[in-house]
DNA sequence: TCAGAACGGAACCGATCAGTACCGTTTGGA
DNA sequence: TCCAAACGGTACTGATCGGTTCCGTTCTGA
């Protein structure tokens, strides 16, 4: 059984979308790569900027989903995030984050795809503050949001730089940042939760 | 006596480009808002590529003397690019970083435009190792290094939450940093090659 | 004063863009 | 077995892409 064309669409895109930019990606070459017809194209999707949007709003949901499968794999710990990170930055593929390139690409901060883009990443701040709060951190909230602002600088930086090195200097400074927090919430235990 | 054409391409060109995206504004456009005429462009400009490469070089060396500027303004010390990023910032038309935004549009790292791109980075990590090293910090160049980082994140961070907030948030962690490496380097001054 | 460089405007090129319409074929469920 | 939905292929639209060519005007320096 075939694979539907939806689906193969979806992936096709996300694909190109990620390696070459949206704009750079026509609608002819998902549909030659894909194997899928133009009119099933248009069946499927009023047009291309509702393909982009798709495409989006399943990578947020796969991409956080790997994320905390990793963090999980690794302890649970906050810092995990940046390990997660380091892999990420050693794959082969590796461009960047697809949402903050969507942020740049599509300029409008109105646009649908630019929101779906802002809306990952305050998806991903909320994860990273539960990750906090487990660890006992007395204010996650402002510390997940130095760990994003982190996060996307290493993701920045390994983009620059094509070496998995940002994420390592970026957890050094964040495992710093929590001792700090650790330590201003001293009034429990000196020493967190293991796994760091 | 009016403005050279050649000028006034790259100034309207450095506008678009930044405000839209490189591709998304044509040559059709660049000609229609600066009144340049097309065949005058392809007299001064091989084509549209040339024209980018033309804008980012200009704009780096124009955005690093203001950065210069503004830090000189401030006493010279570190942090204070931090303060210069605010009041970027806070500008009506900021959007984001054009060398990140180059480097996120055109895919190829070796295209002409990713490669200023990448150098311009090097250049201010170069300019902020500098000013570290006139602070005092024994390893100049490591710290310089998680400062461009930060800096990094909080343009992407700003960029995502249409406030300067992020600004001052990266300055906060530097402010740790630099701290930690200030007392690093009094504790230990024998060590390290000609700090100061 | 005058030649030539610099210039703006417009017509034109082939290629590609997103999107529409119609075709015959394949496929899955009743 | 049969029918309708889903499908792939092709031809087409108007708009726009980057780029070329020619022509008449404006400006400038010797």
């Amino acid at each position: 059984m075939p694979v539907q064309a939806r689906e193969r669409l979806l992936r096709t895109a996300e694909e190109l979308f990620y390696a070459d930019g949206i704009r750079a990606v026509g609608v002819e070459r998902i549909l030659g790569e894909s194997g899928v017809g133009r009119a099933s194209f248009y069946r499927h999707f009023p047009g291309k900027d509702d393909l982009v949007v798709a495409v989006l709003e399943g990578r947020d949901v796969r991409w956080r989903a790997w994320l905390a499968e990793r963090v999980e794999a690794q302890g649970g710990g906050p810092l995990a995030v940046f390990d997660a990170l380091a892999e990420r930055f050693a794959a082969a593929d590796f461009r960047g984050c697809a949402f903050i390139n969507t942020m740049v690409e599509s300029a409008d901060p109105d646009s649908a795809a630019h929101r779906v883009a802002a809306g990952h990443k305050a998806a991903v701040i909320a994860y990273v503050r539960g990750l906090l709060a487990a660890d006992g951190v007395s204010e996650p909230g402002v510390l997940a949001e130095h760990f994003v602002l982190l996060m996307d600088g290493a993701i920045v930086t390994a983009l620059r730089e094509r070496t998995p090195d940002a994420a390592d200097r970026a957890r050094r400074v964040a495992a710093a940042l929590l001792g700090a927090a650790d330590r201003a919430a001293a009034g429990a235990d000196t020493a967190g939760p293991g796994a760091r």
